[in-house]
DNA sequence: CTGACGTCTTGATATAAATCACAACTACTT
DNA sequence: AAGTAGTTGTGATTTATATCAAGACGTCAG
């Protein structure tokens, strides 16, 4: 199941393991509006989400829908609750068709957790999305856009024209105006140069002086 | 050793469980300019950053320093190359006078990862890691400095005053004449109040319009 | 080739927040 | 009580980026 697979939370694991985990894992389709789970549920499963988006939410006395929480794929949902072993403190539903994978918490701990190989595996998988994290923290809070387009370039030269620019643009968290501007700057600065299929880099080390 | 408790990797142990964990670990402090660890040295430390800044750099044929990472407290530092079981891939020295904490990685496998139930609260601390991380990029990238702070208040209401208002604004990625500016906006849309001993909540579900 | 659609570029303008400068508080210290 | 340092508030200005509007370029269908 290479579903599984693109979930950081899994990707060390090898294809036997990943055989594994699919024989007590569970794919399942949901449409718009259909719940996932309700408050009060016991939570026995490790959900991951695939497609879609799912709220989850709790009703007042009133009735209102109070939204706690949206996700987005590929979310781990409500992990918390299964990890504590408690029932789940609000209920989840579907704002889209959507997927989810479903993982036997008690099979999950028995054939994985027991094993501290395998519980080092996952740590090292979460502890490079906290690096992951802090990284998109400190790309997008703490430079400009040059800055971000500069350390972009850097960090994947090769891949430098495989995306659109508006797509660029959308992950740097800026507009495709100013994208298309900021390219033009580092042209100007010689850094970059650009040619019939796209932007070349000219001066690694003068890039790096932007973002550091 | 609170010291350890401030990290949240540790967060979930009980007091048995940090003094097992103070027996094999050892604070250190290290002057400005200090070498933490060299390239090639065998990592088999897990190494908390308590106090100060580190670099983690490598240098290249002319000597020039590259530097890799800088790391602020609190931190786990280079953790990658003792869970891989493989040597620093870099350097690591001082910026300024530091503190750190080594826990020495094979106790700590034995006495902690080969317990299920171990495992299962480091899993917990990284997983609330994540969302805590989650939850930054959220509110910086995609709120404005107004949504940021309502949604700062709403989050923690009582905390509200516990904070310096600079301090208030460091958190929240704006300058404290910004803050000051955004909360007496707040109060002219009679969403906060201002008495003798700071600002008090007036319209809560006022406030959550502002980030939904 | 010609239009038509998607993408990128460029310019003009608007806006949020940072910066600069300093005034007003607040809380200590002696 | 006066003086000083630390904190917060206010106004004026500047800056980066978004937004709005329009033109240029590329490519694919007919």
């Amino acid at each position: 199941m290479r579903d599984l697979k693109q979930f950081y939370f899994f990707e060390n694991l090898d294809d036997e393991q990943l055989a594994l985990l699919s024989s007590f894992s569970n794919k399942k389709h949901y449409e718009k509006g259909s719940i996932l789970f309700y408050e009060k549920d016991e939570a026995k499963s490790l959900i991951l989400l695939i497609e879609g988006v799912l709220k989850v939410y709790k009703t007042d006395q009133k009735n209102n829908e109070i939204i706690m929480h949206r996700f987005m794929p590929v979310s781990l949902v409500a992990e918390m609750a299964v990890l504590e072993g408690i029932s789940y403190p609000a209920s989840a539903a579907f704002e889209s068709a959507g997927v989810v994978i479903e993982i036997d918490f008690e099979r999950f701990k028995k054939e994985f957790l027991h094993n501290p190989q395998m519980a080092l595996l996952f740590f090292k998988s979460l502890s490079k999305k906290i690096k992951y994290l802090e990284d998109v923290i400190a790309l997008n809070i703490v430079l400009d856009s040059t800055a971000r387009l500069a350390k972009y370039i850097f960090d994947k030269e090769d891949a430098l024209n495989s995306l659109k620019q508006y797509q660029v643009a959308e992950h740097l968290h800026m507009t495709p105006e100013t994208l298309s501007r900021t390219f033009k700057k580092l042209v100007i600065l010689e850094l970059l140069e650009k040619d019939s299929n796209g932007y070349k880099i000219k001066n690694k080390e003068g890039l790096r002086v932007l973002f550091e």
